[in-house]
DNA sequence: TATAAACGGATGAAATTTGTCCATAACAGA
DNA sequence: TCTGTTATGGACAAATTTCATCCGTTTATA
């Protein structure tokens, strides 16, 4: 049960691109550049999170990426969602209609009871990404670096836009 | 983000395991019928349930596995820690320190919020699973299956274990 | 028109999961 | 004590998934 480090990277670019002005936009390029990530590999992320609509990619020269919306309207579950996927961790396979004691797909009331606690758990993990936002996401990223940090990232943003 | 279907394996078979008499045990072999799934991997599986303390193994003639305790007491989280290890599902490899802006280990206050955000999910996640005891599944699966199946499954424990 | 960028398909490498086989140890019953 | 049965754990093989690169195409900017 591992998430894909692409997770990591994805809500990481997320983050940067929050800082970044309206109506800018950074490319793969810069994005890999600040994170130190394999460029196509990186930009195969950024094109899930494209295709979900957390982003939007814009073409040609002076284009990249930016946040489709607000950082406070996209949540960690969107991310997640977009890299992952949207189909269950837990997948059940009915080996309860296997074996001698088995029968068929219609014998059976309702769902398995093993797969029915295994996705209300799944539901819970869930529901508590989609309690954070990007917004905060960020906040805690400004207060846990040391302002030096901050101070080197905001003047590495104004030469990659410029 | 995939559980193995060990996970899936794993709880079938305890819940069975519930459901064999005191002093007795079931076999790997038996198992592996019950559920036709193949012998040799599913052994895997119930090793490390055994080496996680869930089950207990009696080895020899007659021998086979046990509850290691009541199924009231044991949880769905036991289960799945026992497949699928203890180790964290979102792990930060710390993108933070890489890049221009980054720095060493030492210069920041707290772990990464991403991280801290991720955790206290999956949190979440391992209090439900927590929460459901192999009892309750037991009871689920009872109350789901046609009662022709349940006398099936009742006769072939018995010549199982005579 | 030249250039910079996203897009998506093809492909390859590495890691993980799935699955088998075998030698060994432990045990029950004759 | 002997025999057959079972768990244990290591080695190994196959299949699948993840990680990563490359390239041709499309789109947009200056």
């Amino acid at each position: 049960m591992k998430l894909s480090e692409g997770v990591e990277w994805a809500i990481h670019a997320c983050a940067l691109l929050a800082a970044v002005p309206p109506r800018a936009a950074l490319p793969t390029r810069k994005l890999a550049e600040f994170f130190d990530l394999p460029l196509a590999y990186l930009a195969k992320h950024l094109q899930r999170l494209s295709n979900a609509g957390i982003v939007i990619a814009r073409k040609g020269p002076r284009g990249g990426y930016a946040l489709a919306r607000p950082a406070r309207e996209i949540s960690l579950l969107d991310i997640v969602e977009a890299i992952e996927g949207r189909s269950p961790c837990f997948s059940c396979t009915e080996i309860r209609r296997r074996g001698p004691s088995g029968a068929p797909a219609t014998a059976y009331r309702r769902p398995c009871g093993i797969a029915r606690a295994m996705w209300k758990a799944e539901k819970a993990w869930r529901a508590e990404l989609a309690r954070v936002s990007l917004r905060e996401i960020q906040a805690m990223g400004l207060a846990e670096t040391p302002a030096a940090q901050v101070k080197k990232a905001t003047a590495w943003m104004e030469t990659a836009l410029s």
